[in-house]
RNA sequence: GCCCGCUUGGCGGAAUGGUAGACGCAACGGACUUAAAAUCCGUUUCCCGGUAACGGGAGUGCUGGUUCGACUCCAGCAGCGGGCACCA
């Protein structure tokens, strides 16, 4: 018999099902929709695992639902504007645009070979005009609605390459290709109202039920809602004040310093008169704009010599520093320090001599002989008492508990008028604008008359010039012979492009919408079909994803809403977050890494590398990475097992949220199963009943138990799939071709539930080996395809068993089993367990205190 | 530094309050073969007793707790990973 072949079977079905367009999606109003959607890719050049990972589970789940009966819309294209490009044309001299339409061509063809049920029709890429022409409509839409503004904002600049640098480009505080020490530098930006929402965005969270929790739980946090006080202090000397966002205005009262950002305009304005405040402002710049860097960063300040008044204790002043950890962004750029009871001010106040000055005292030390020595303790600690108390040294907070002290505090400064409470989004507004080519043009002029000029929309498109050269650093569009020159729309007069781009996640946040009408040409989408389609039934993609380009995307939602594109605010109902794939690690005997495919493994379980035969160190699996060399490419896996082998070993493995380690054993044991699934029709060793025959009645006991299991089976799998637990789904249909391969000949009824068992397999690979599905379909003599069968149904009456095994424990101890009637009575279990040999052995005369019995589970004697 | 996860045999995992290790990988033993490949059958958490059937003990990163019963729930700790706003 001839041996499957992959590649001819596989380039089969995936023309049968183009030539058939078997995944082209139309509005349907009389069948239920499904929208799956996987993240669409950044055409790298080439796909990678994490791909061949995230489109296989897509795949299963558009397969599994279009046999459920659903119209299915399973889209497909092209995240194709970033600095890859860019950097790709600086160092190969390759133009960003030729790079990347050569790249996706490439992965195309890749994904093309997996056998991906796609409507290729819908195709997009964000790097065309017809795609990003109606993302600076929405622009200037937001913008006539408030949702965008500009103001001045800090950057990464290199002050060699005269650049702005993103925050990868920036290594230990260094520029990547310069080397050079890196500052920030302030720029005017565009910015979207995304906080405009942050209530609204918070709050939804909650009915996103299908959305892993953890995925809410880093979106809650990153919006990061607070509730506090605005304070004003009085500046000692002069009628200004500073004003600071505080959570814990009931710690006023130990209060011992102010500190402003680096960035605060009283800071600046000191900084121009005192040179070694200057100086220090400087040495924060240095760090970048990273959060992380700041945050670990050591923490320092430098004392301003102003004195602030406090608002509560009449003559007390506090001094006033400028610190390297006060982010501008968040609050008022500015904070009062309470060391007693927050770690960060303790250290801060250790450094510069500040006073400590607890405010706060546990509940159950409160009023006690205790509480002076908890004080005194607090007063000289290393650790701050940060935890729920009750508020002492407080004048007219003492004796309050931490949550009446807040509100008293709050009320105490509004009645003074010297600040109120105040609720705080740590959310900032979203910077779009980027000082980079290879994006979308904001479609702005800058005329010297009129000011910021949108442009018109007969002139839409503003479309990106190709005529450009990366000889020189920064963005090219700035040394465009005449792109940027222009007349003002407004009054004629030269004027001047607006040169950034748009920041990528803005094409990523609308284009699960534009897949709706991926054609259409004087509107994004055309409302009727965005009404049908949206929300996005599934999305899966990325856990890295989980924050910023979710968070973005359910934002511009909410504002396309407000500008009438379409009518809901929340863009995906589910969301499965996948895991990593991983590799193995190899370095050499010279410590440097080495491919996978320059290794081999001998017979003693050793490693050498290929040729030399020199030992090899092997690391534990990490995500795959060119940088360490542990990267397999799965076009070669692809030309050697095929795509069906691809899939089954992507699924079969691991849950799909968690990592998952390819190893070359895996792939092998996964090509070995699907030959052996094809010997099934192949070389059957029980030829199948003759179609329409009856089932034979009655069936041998083997017969029956393959009957049932066949039943059980398309039940399991059915439930497993709708949850998305693939490798558990598989494991149910290797048990079942596993019993179906043991299946004596001689069962009475044999051929009849072996062909029963035979058609079950190949229908529920179907959505996961999707080619083996359709041969082996086709070799069962259907002329149909098996993409457009429906899925298999369960017969409930065979899903019930009438015996159950329970165990029974002693004290908690498995002590047997005892096969037992379904649902029988509880003191029919409790004797059948006493009755047991062992059980009397393991009670062995002590006195039986109870019987715990759980109907059809277990039952447990305690002694 | 802050936020969010993960940790179960030699390995990937299954079991989400009720028989820990389903299913697979690898390894070992056997069958077929002149031989190899492929395929098929069997064994495999660890320790103790037993020729064996089997019996006993330990065991889900670590330390405690709740419960008749904990991989599962709670508290603390450790290790590893993701995100931190200009990578996508």
């Amino acid at each position: 018999m001839a041996k499957y072949n992959v590649q001819e079977t596989e380039v089969k079905w995936q023309r049968t099902w183009a030539e058939r367009a078997t995944f082209a999606a139309r509005e349907d109003s009389t069948r239920p929709k499904y929208y799956v959607l996987e993240m669409f890719p950044y055409p790298s050049g080439r796909i990678h695992m994490g791909h061949v990972r995230n489109y296989t589970l897509g795949d299963v789940v558009a397969r599994y639902k279009r046999a459920r009966g659903f119209n299915v819309l399973h889209p497909m294209g092209w995240d194709a504007f970033g600095l890859p490009a860019e950097n790709a044309a600086i160092e190969n001299k390759v133009h960003p645009a030729r790079w990347t339409r050569e790249n996706i061509a490439v992965m195309r063809g890749q994904l093309q070979r997996m056998g991906l049920a796609y409507d290729w029709d819908r195709e997009i890429s964000t790097c065309e005009p017809e795609y990003y022409r109606h993302e600076q409509k929405m622009f200037l839409d937001f913008l006539a609605r408030d949702l965008v503004y500009r103001r001045e904002s800090w950057v990464n600049w290199d002050p060699v390459e005269n650049t702005v640098l993103a925050n990868e480009q920036v290594i230990e505080g260094k520029g990547w290709r310069s080397g050079a020490i890196v500052e920030k530098r302030q720029l005017a930006q565009w910015f979207l109202r995304i906080t405009a929402f942050s209530d609204d965005l918070l709050e939804s969270l909650k009915d996103l039920a299908r959305w892993p929790e953890r995925v809410r739980l880093m979106q809650e946090n990153w919006i990061g809602r607070s509730e506090g006080a605005r304070v004003f202090f009085p500046v000692a000397g002069n009628d200004s004040k500073i004003e600071i966002f505080t959570t814990r205005p009931d710690t006023l009262f130990g209060a011992s310093f102010i500190a402003l950002s680096p960035h605060h305009p009283l800071a600046r304005d000191l900084a121009k008169g005192d040179a070694a405040l200057g100086e220090f402002v400087a040495e924060c710049n240095r760090i970048g704009t990273s959060e992380a860097a700041i945050e670990t960063a050591e923490k320092k300040g430098h004392k301003t010599g102003l004195e602030v008044l406090h608002p509560f204790v009449p003559g007390r002043r506090l001094p006033v520093f400028v610190a390297n950890f006060v982010l501008m962004e968040y609050g008022t750029g500015a904070i009062f320090g309470c060391p007693a009871h927050d770690q960060r001010d303790l250290d801060f106040a250790r450094k510069y001599g500040l006073a400590v000055i607890p405010v706060v005292v546990p509940k159950n030390v409160h009023g006690t002989p205790e509480e002076k020595d908890f004080i005194a303790k607090l007063a000289v600690a290393a650790e701050a008492y940060v935890a729920d108390g009750v508020a002492v040294n407080s004048g007219f907070l003492d004796g309050l508990a931490v949550e009446d002290a807040k509100h008293a505090a709050c009320a105490r400064l509004e009645a003074l008028g010297q600040g109120a409470g105040a609720v705080q989004f740590r959310l900032r507004d979203w910077g779009v604008s980027r000082q980079r080519y290879w994006g979308c043009p904001i479609p702005i002029v800058h005329c010297p008359a009129c000011g910021v000029v949108p442009v018109p929309e007969k002139d839409l498109p503003v479309v990106l010039p190709e005529d450009v050269t990366f000889d020189r650093p920064g963005n090219p569009l700035e040394h465009h012979p005449n792109w940027k020159n222009v007349a003002c729309p407004k009054c004629g007069k030269p004027a001047r492009r607006e040169t950034d781009t748009f920041d990528t996640f803005f094409e990523s946040s609308w284009y699960f919408a534009r897949f709706c009408s991926p054609k259409a040409e004087t509107r994004p989408f055309e409302r009727r079909a965005a009404d049908y389609w949206l929300p996005v039934d599934q999305y899966i993609g990325g856990i890295e994803h989980a924050v910023l380009h979710l968070l973005y995307s359910r934002f511009f939602t909410r504002a396309m809403k407000e500008c009438g594109y379409l009518g809901l605010k929340e863009p995906f109902a589910g969301l499965l977050t996948q895991g990593m794939v991983c590799h193995e690690t190899y370095r050499g005997a010279d410590g440097k890494w080495l491919f996978p495919d320059e290794v081999e493994r001998r017979a003693d379980g050793t490693v050498v590398q290929t040729g030399t035969g020199a030992a090899v160190a092997i690391g534990r699996a990490e995500k795959m990475s060119k940088s360490r060399k542990n990267v397999v490419d799965p076009e070669s896996i692809l030309d050697a097992y095929g795509a069906d082998t691809a899939r089954l070993f992507m699924l079969s493995d691991s849950p799909p949220e968690r990592d998952l380690d390819w190893t070359e054993a895996g792939i092998e044991g996964a090509f070995r199963y699907i030959n052996r699934l094809w010997r099934l029709v192949d070389e059957p060793i029980i030829p199948a009943a003759p179609p329409g025959e009856l089932l034979p009645d009655p069936l041998g006991a083997e017969a029956e138990k393959l009957h049932r299991l066949t039943h059980r089976t398309v039940a399991a799998v059915t439930r497993d799939l709708d949850v998305f637990h693939f490798n558990k789904a598989i494991a149910r249909i290797r048990e079942l071709s596993n019993a179906l391969e043991a299946l004596p000949a001689e069962a009475g009824g044999a051929e009849w539930v072996a062909g029963e068992a035979l058609e079950a397999v190949v229908r529920l690979i179907g959505p996961m080996m999707p080619h083996l599905a359709e041969a082996m379909w086709q070799r069962l003599g259907h002329a149909t395809l098996l993409a457009d069968a429906p899925w298999p149904v369960a017969d409930a009456m065979l899903l019930v068993e009438d015996t159950v095994a329970v165990a029974v424990q002693v004290n908690g101890k498995l002590r047997g089993t005892v096969e037992l009637p379904m649902d029988c009575a509880e003191e029919d279990a409790e004797r059948a367990a006493l009755a047991l040999e062992n059980v009397a052995r393991a009670i062995s005369g002590r006195k039986v205190r109870k019987v715990i019995v759980v109907p059809n589970r277990i039952v447990n004697v305690v002694v």
